[in-house]
DNA sequence: CGATAAAAAGACCTAATTGTCTGAATTATA
DNA sequence: TATAATTCAGACAATTAGGTCTTTTTATCG
């Protein structure tokens, strides 16, 4: 199997844009993000642990505690989320796996992969979580999935 | 970490190019294909087992042996082998994991991603072997790798 | 202050992927 | 027919990703 984003990636992607929807100062609990996108909560909280020490998200704890946005969503795009969790490597990496593969000395199919990662990239990068989750307002179903 | 292709499939595709370039009727060892491109070779013996298994290379055993593509170059794309190894599962998987993402009902990132598909695939499907082979001709160097 | 409710942290388990090893089966050729 | 060269097959080890569990820490409320 081949994945772009990893799960864990997808996990925090999933519960940014949950916590983008969230009324400003209220904080959720794990226990309701997790329960909503259906995943194992254990599993959601060391994820957004690290989106904690990436300043991307805030905890609080202790009774009335969750999670919230670290910062405004005007502030935060999908490729903050991605660096956090998977890196951007593969950005880097010739797509055949050729360790000298560039622009110098480009693989057979280096000109596409190249389309397509520009295409990516703006896909993570240009708009903000203010936007996506604008766009996702009347979808609500996305962020309610059946157990 | 995340990749587009597994580390296996990375492997079919580089060795499917040599193969691409080896005079017709003589097949290539093993020990040749691994070395060049530095796989370890046994690795390369499973995933190419793979590839014979789906009559995508054709393999020669006993002294003489060796591995040759299994039909013409014409008629070979790399789709086939990221078929054969991969899968192409990851085409139809919203980017953000959302299950009950689609056309109808997309996640915020649906149409781009779908126009990164559209290069991905054009990148995988367009050429045949035949014309990758010619591109590489002139690169022989991203087929001798440094150890 | 004490009880309680929450996240933090880290140990631990499981499954998949990647990589290694050994021994067979097959074939050409001397 | 023996031998050497080769692929085939499967067991196994190491690493990484994915997922679970338990304990600790901290904030809030009564």
């Amino acid at each position: 199997m081949s994945l772009i984003f990893s799960k864990s990636c997808e996990y925090a992607l999933q519960a940014i844009l949950y916590l983008a929807r969230q009324p400003q100062g209220e904080p959720a609990l794990l226990r309701e993000i997790s329960d909503s996108l259906n995943i194992p909560h254990h599993f959601l909280n060391k994820v957004l642990q690290t989106l904690t020490r990436d300043e991307i998200v805030a905890s609080f704890k202790g009774s009335n505690g969750g999670f919230a946005l670290g910062r405004s969503p005007k502030e935060i795009t999908l490729s903050d989320i991605v660096r956090a969790v998977d890196g951007e490597s593969f950005l880097d990496h010739c797509v055949l796996g050729f360790p000298a593969c560039g622009d110098k000395n480009p693989c057979p199919v280096h000109p596409q992969w190249k389309r397509a990662k520009v295409v990516i990239q703006d896909m993570i990068h240009r708009k903000t979580l203010f936007e996506l989750s604008k766009e996702l307002d009347p979808k609500l179903e996305l962020l309610q999935q059946p157990k």
